[in-house]
RNA sequence: GCUCGAGUGGCGGAAUUGGUAGACGCGCUGGAUUCAAAAUCCAGUGUUUUAGGACGUGCGGGUUCGAUUCCCGCCUCGAGUACCA
């Protein structure tokens, strides 16, 4: 072997790797330890494209870089296998989705392969395996027996909470559980039933089953996360959403609002996905004011962030889904509001949302009554006011709120002013911070954080109201009434959920026959035979008839039909990874969890900000709680990888005619753009018109009009890389031609890791290039053998070296691998000029080198007669004592402007400087002429002389 | 609308405690080599020019001896979010 023959180096070391179990992390080790961690994929069916791996190679330098300097490096792999894709495939094609993705796994783990990743495989996790998804099932029923004590700020075991309720009733909990709790004391609560004591537990585990209202998407079949809806529509398929009450699990994840804002300040994460959490949580601070309502015995209880205007109130809306609405409607109003509600029922969340302008609403006929004036204040119904936020209640302050003057100007309402000095015959006036109050009884000429504080106050006096902090985040819905997730391990008894007992699991995943609802509407397990609990013998039996189940006698029950979200077997998997033997009694052992604390560095998309990344940050905080693992946070710091996009190509086809024109023609014709696949067209645009005509049949007889010359060109455009847009690159292609050691630069030298970026494979010839320069240096003569001496290497190549050092790890440190890429293309350049050939330079530059091309690195590695691998060889240390000069260039600028520079020996004083510049100036030309007045030094930059 | 981020050659992008703007790569031009091509190597490549310079980092101001960098006001693009009381 004389050239570089990339195929073949890379094939061999990446047997080797494998073979030695060369990336194999130990869980003891004397070494410190470092967890690098990749936000591991959905195995979809199309395979990798370029843009995939990306982050993996970031994340796959970083962690070589980390076994360079000596730490214990875990870089796991593995797959989030359970999935919408996979599903709706096999409800085309009846396959089994776990085939699929078996399939697609070994598809993905071939073309990961060749990139040549440091992963240690030996610790990969699949979601959708049973000895996984038991673990999943395991923590879902910690949470079920959990419930939030707001006192200790922590989850409790829900026995603890029995304990209370038996010696104290529930009067002096202080838990997070749902609004509507009913208060007894110790002794009824001995007395409730077995059902009944069931039915309030529930109301404060963790995980719950409530009547919530969930979007519903109907063409997917299933209830989605807010996370899952992108502008009113599903985020997989792009299907309207509608707003409908279900019975469903859901995460009582509000309970940790807070501690999840406050921890945002403890790790490092790129701001603007702290701002979006910080956002999606949405803390508010205000008060909750209680309003009873004229002739009845309701309350309407509201929350608003501006108690300072309680006095400006001449209004109140109701969401049309409030519960009081039915009750406090008079008989007059009863058509009208019941129209009205049944409209907005109709309206999807997208038609609601994209018509935010026109302003609708019915009067109740219900008034509340102020608590401080006593004055009567009409109750409206309007669907400006959301059910799901706060309490779905607000008090309207037209002179002070936008959307509420809006709302009193259409309907006529009295808007009265509370602002001193203020002009709202326009619009509200709702700058808070220059404001004086007044018309207001005890508020007069107080300010806003004035009033705010009285006003509090005075409502808690009177008991009316109190302070409140308030948040966006709500319970996270929790089941999907689909197929390919994981099971609940939960039973009905007596129409109470109960859980199957931990050493049960996992509850396997029953097979069906066919992956639809049900006729009667249900999720697809309805569909499985197996599918009930025998609690006596504590096994999944067949499923009895109806009476039976009902009967308890027989001990046998319904099982949960619903499945998980995608996003439970993510929010803990880094936690598996930990444990290197895969025991199956614990899901890590305590000296793994002690051992390997959270992941150090976690690189993946933004897209993940309020979904996987907010989950895993919830379940981590509960975990922490129950003691089951040592820390608080998962991700200590956090990367976001940008795009890489890719350069669609278009041609254009006249309107209504098989006929096509290259771009430059097509000016004076209607055209429009068809996608043809990017691999028709080459480096100038031109398209293979042999190759475009017979890959469909439509264009088998299409014309085509060429430029001059006879080519025909196509135009480009930057778009998200899919098949659907023919412009898929295919890292497997690359690889081939090129070689994994160039893909993986050429990644890196696209450009900033966080940015998003075009993939353009034209440019990879300069990094490919880069690493035939790269074999030359240790290669000379004619047949290009290897040539390495011990001979001490010239004092500009050390210089070269250290300063590629220097600039490398810095660049690792800051993960800015673009510009290494660059630095590396300097040294070699700089070293066959300078003709090195000396261990000396050559043997440092290799390690430098081998996070970013680790099989040309090992190559060289062995011929210099390494018998170990290079990952572990000390990455080289920077000597400044090579990039120091005898002489420094001072530059020096006469009235700002840079003249010229002047050589002065190292480690003159202030002094020293400036009198040698200025005997320097006044013999010079420089100075048109002027005398030298002041000679000013900023220390390290400049020397200024000012005429 | 609100929040955040970004605007630098033909292109991707370098450069920040304020100090010679355009590193490195692509592309392009010229040359060497070749029967020719590919590959490789060498030189050039912001604009303008009367060849001394002048002008240049989205636009307009400001601070400074000096601003891509800091401050104020705009413009454009991108991302997130959206009746949040």
């Amino acid at each position: 072997m004389s050239k570089y023959h990339f195929n073949d180096i890379e094939g061999k070391w990446q047997e080797i790797w494998r073979e030695k179990k060369t990336f194999k992390a130990e869980n003891n080790s004397e070494k410190p330890k470092y967890y690098v961690l990749d936000m591991f994929p959905y195995p979809s069916g199309a395979g990798l494209h370029v843009g995939h791996p990306l982050g993996y190679i970031a994340s796959d330098i970083y962690a070589r870089y980390k076994r360079h300097q000596g730490f214990n490096v875990l870089h796991p792999q593995g797959y989030d296998s359970f999935g919408l894709p996979a599903e709706q495939y096999a409800i085309q094609t009846g396959q089994h989705p776990a085939t699929t993705t078996e399939v697609n796994i070994t598809r993905y783990r071939e073309q990961l392969d060749k990139i040549g990743f440091s992963f240690d495989w030996s610790r990969e996790v699949r979601t959708s395996n049973p000895e996984y998804y038991k673990w999943t099932q395991w923590i879902f029923l910690q949470l079920f027996e959990s419930w939030y004590d707001k006192n200790l700020d922590k989850a409790r075991a829900i026995e603890e909470l029995q304990v209370v309720f038996s010696s104290e009733g529930n009067l002096k909990t202080n838990a997070v559980c749902d609004d509507e709790i009913e208060h007894f004391t110790a002794s009824e609560w001995l007395e409730f039933s077995e059902v009944k004591k069931q039915e309030i537990l529930l109301k404060y585990r963790l995980t719950y089953l409530a009547e919530t209202e969930v979007n519903w998407c109907p063409q997917l079949g299933t209830v989605l996360a807010n996370d899952e809806i992108v502008n009113g529509v599903s985020e997989r398929g792009g299907y309207p959403v509608i707003r409908k009450k279900m019975k469903q699990w859901s995460m009582r994840i509000s309970a940790y609002a807070q501690r999840l804002l406050d921890g945002l300040d403890k790790i490092d994460w790129p701001q603007p996905l702290k701002d979006s959490q910080t956002n999606w949580i949405g803390r508010s601070k205000g008060a909750s004011v209680r309003f009873n309502v004229k002739e009845h015995d309701a309350k309407i209880d509201v929350f608003t962030t501006r108690p300072d205007t309680i006095f400006g109130v001449s209004f109140m809306v109701l969401a049309p889904e409030h519960d009081l609405v039915s009750k406090i409607t008079t008989l007059e109003q009863k058509e009208a509001v019941e129209n009205y509600i049944e409209a907005t029922a109709k309206r999807s969340e997208r038609e609601r949302m994209a018509d935010v302008k026109t302003i609708t609403g019915v009067f109740t006929g219900a008034y509340a009554v102020h608590p401080f004036s006593g004055e009567e204040i009409p109750v409206w119904i309007g669907d400006y006011v959301l059910a799901g936020y706060g309490t779905g209640a607000v008090m309207s302050v037209p002179c002070g709120d936008q959307r509420d003057y809006d709302f009193a100007k259409h309907f006529n309402i009295p808007i009265p002013n509370i602002f001193k000095d203020a002009d709202i015959a326009k619009e509200a006036y709702s700058d808070k911070e220059n404001t004086v109050i007044t018309n207001s009884d005890f508020l007069n000429d107080l300010n806003y954080k004035q009033a705010t504080e009285k006003i509090i106050a005075a409502l808690e006096e009177k008991g009316v109201g109190e302070g409140k902090i308030n948040y966006r985040l709500r319970d996270a819905v929790f089941s999907r009434q689909r197929y390919w997730g994981e099971p609940f391990p939960i039973y009905y008894k007596d129409g109470m959920p109960q859980a199957v007992p931990t050493e049960c699991l996992p509850l396997h995943l029953p097979e069906v026959e066919k992956y639809l609802p049900t006729e009667e509407g249900e999720p697809p397990l309805g569909r499985a035979d197996n599918w009930s609990w025998d609690e006596k013998n504590q096994k999944i039996v067949a499923n009895v008839s109806l009476s039976a189940v009902e009967g308890d006698d027989n001990g046998i029950y319904p099982l949960e039909l619903n499945t998980m979200p995608g996003w439970a077997g993510s929010s803990w998997y880094f936690f598996r990874y930990m444990e290197a033997a895969k025991r199956d009694e614990v899901f890590a052992s305590k000296e793994a969890l002690d051992y390997w604390q959270n992941v150090d560095l976690y690189i993946g998309g933004s897209e993940h900000a309020t979904g996987h990344l907010l989950y895993s940050r919830f379940w981590v905080k509960f975990m922490h709680d129950r003691g089951l693992v040592p820390v608080e946070e998962p991700f200590k710091k956090l990367i976001n990888q940008g795009m890489i996009l890719g350069e669609s190509a278009f041609a254009h086809r006249i309107e209504g005619e098989n006929t096509f024109v290259s771009t430059s023609l097509v000016k004076n014709k209607t055209t429009q753009p068809i996608h043809a696949d990017v691999s028709f067209v080459n480096i100038s645009n031109e398209l293979d018109i042999e190759a475009f005509k017979n890959w469909r049949e439509e264009y088998k007889n299409a014309a085509f009009i060429t430029e001059e010359d006879g080519t025909f060109k196509v135009s480009r455009e930057v778009e998200k890389m899919s098949k659907s847009k023919y412009n898929v690159v295919n890292p497997d292609d690359i690889c081939e031609q090129y070689g994994a050691d160039t893909l993986r630069m050429y990644e890196m030298f696209l450009g900033p890791l966080e940015q998003a970026k075009p993939w353009n494979t034209a440019g990879i010839t300069g990094v490919h290039g880069f690493l035939k320069k790269l074999w030359k240096l240790y290669h000379s003569g004619e047949n290009e053998s290897f040539y390495v001496t011990d001979e001490a290497a010239s004092k500009d190549s050390l210089k070269t070296l250290h300063k590629t050092i220097k600039k490398v790890q810095e660049d690792i440190e800051n993960f800015s691998f673009n510009t290494s890429v660059s630095s590396f293309m300097i040294a070699v350049n700089e070293l066959l000029s300078q003709k090195c050939n000396s261990r000396e330079v050559l043997e440092p530059l290799a390690i430098l080198i081998s996070p970013y091309a680790p099989h040309i690195a090992e190559e060289l590695w062995e011929k210099l007669g390494h018998t170990e691998s290079i990952s572990t060889a000390p990455f080289p240390t920077f000597e400044k004592m090579y990039l120091v000069e005898a002489n420094k260039k001072y530059p020096i600028s006469f009235n700002g402007k840079m003249r010229f520079t002047l050589e002065l020996p190292l480690d003159l004083t202030k002094d020293q400087i400036e009198s040698a510049v200025m005997a320097h100036a006044k013999t010079a030309q420089y100075l048109e002429g002027r005398r030298p007045k002041k000679v000013i030094i900023v220390p390290g930059k400049i020397v200024n002389i000012v005429g």
